[in-house]
DNA sequence: CTATACTTTCAGAAATATTTGAAACTATGG
DNA sequence: CCATAGTTTCAAATATTTCTGAAAGTATAG
């Protein structure tokens, strides 16, 4: 395969796969290009590389960088911005659960935590009250679970995974 | 707050929840009101309940039954279909994980894979095979991970979760 | 201050995804 | 068989999300 063919394969894979994650396709093909980039990018070069409009590719960037996985560069002598992505794959995914955690986890967790707390003065709101309570325990293990792994960032468990994953390498 | 609140918040916000992770909000639907039903319950409940129609329930309910997460359920002497969910959030979590990895995880492998073998006579080449190999590492880690969580089942790791959730309500 | 280069916004257009509803299909009892 | 009760399918309608492009906004250099 010819390397043009190659990276418009991972773009629009990478896109796909997003679309099915609840993520927006352009704001993926964006970060994928970023990422194979050897220099950061200018918006005009973002939009003829993937052929978009301006205003698609400059709101996408802006929540890249929401996301914390597209970062602004100005370089001197230069009045455009230019933009480049993390590149660690590890770091990427941590800051995508991060994000999704306080977005998206948070929120219902407090919504679970209201609905546990309804009277169960007949037999629906008891099994109610008991299928929340257990989703709710879950929930909260989890989500406590992945903000142990995010913290230790440095420390232990990220150097298992990535001690496993060298060796094999090494 | 009255069960009927509670009960349409909870469907709703499980609803919104899948919508953002690339589920469709009914079938989310269909899976909350079937959990937290003490019974198990015919397409015209299901349909009455939420509001949509004969077609949309039917699809639905036959893709929940798709992901393992709903059944069927004949009852004898009973002509309509009666459906129920899996209410151990532990196995609808570890059925969800092992079906997106099969549907989406498993190809985009597949493609990675392929696009790691292309010639790098260029820097862009270079960067871009070295990207693309960083990925794939750490996607086959993660996925070999998962693949042994989901084969654990009712081992270790598992019963390490567990006990820990466990032992706070003891 | 003005011209120029660039960025941001957002209403309407386009693309996607979901839902409806009625017709076709299937199974069962008599 | 036929009538009835129920299920499935799918083209068209609807709803939702995303994208465009032009206008408004902002910063810099001269």
């Amino acid at each position: 395969m010819e390397f043009a063919d190659a990276k418009d394969k991972f773009i629009q894979t990478w896109g796909t796969l997003a679309t099915q994650w609840g993520i927006n396709r352009t704001m993926a093909q964006i970060h994928a290009l970023l990422m194979i980039a050897t220099e950061s990018m200018d918006t005009d070069s973002i939009m003829a590389e993937l052929q978009i409009s301006r205003g698609n590719a400059n709101m996408n960037l802006r929540d890249l960088m929401d996301w914390g996985l597209a970062f602004k560069q100005l370089k001197t002598g230069e009045r455009r911005e230019f933009f480049y992505a993390e590149k660690d794959i590890w770091k990427v995914a941590r800051q995508v659960v991060k994000e999704r955690r306080r977005r998206e986890i948070a929120p219902v967790l407090a919504v679970l935590d209201e609905l546990k707390a309804i009277p169960t003065d007949t037999p629906e709101a008891a099994e109610f009250t008991k299928v929340i309570g257990n989703i709710s325990r879950v929930a909260n293990f989890a989500d406590a679970t992945a903000s142990a792994v995010l913290r230790a960032e440095e420390t232990w468990l990220a150097n298992q995974f990535f001690n496993v994953f060298a060796r094999q390498k090494a």
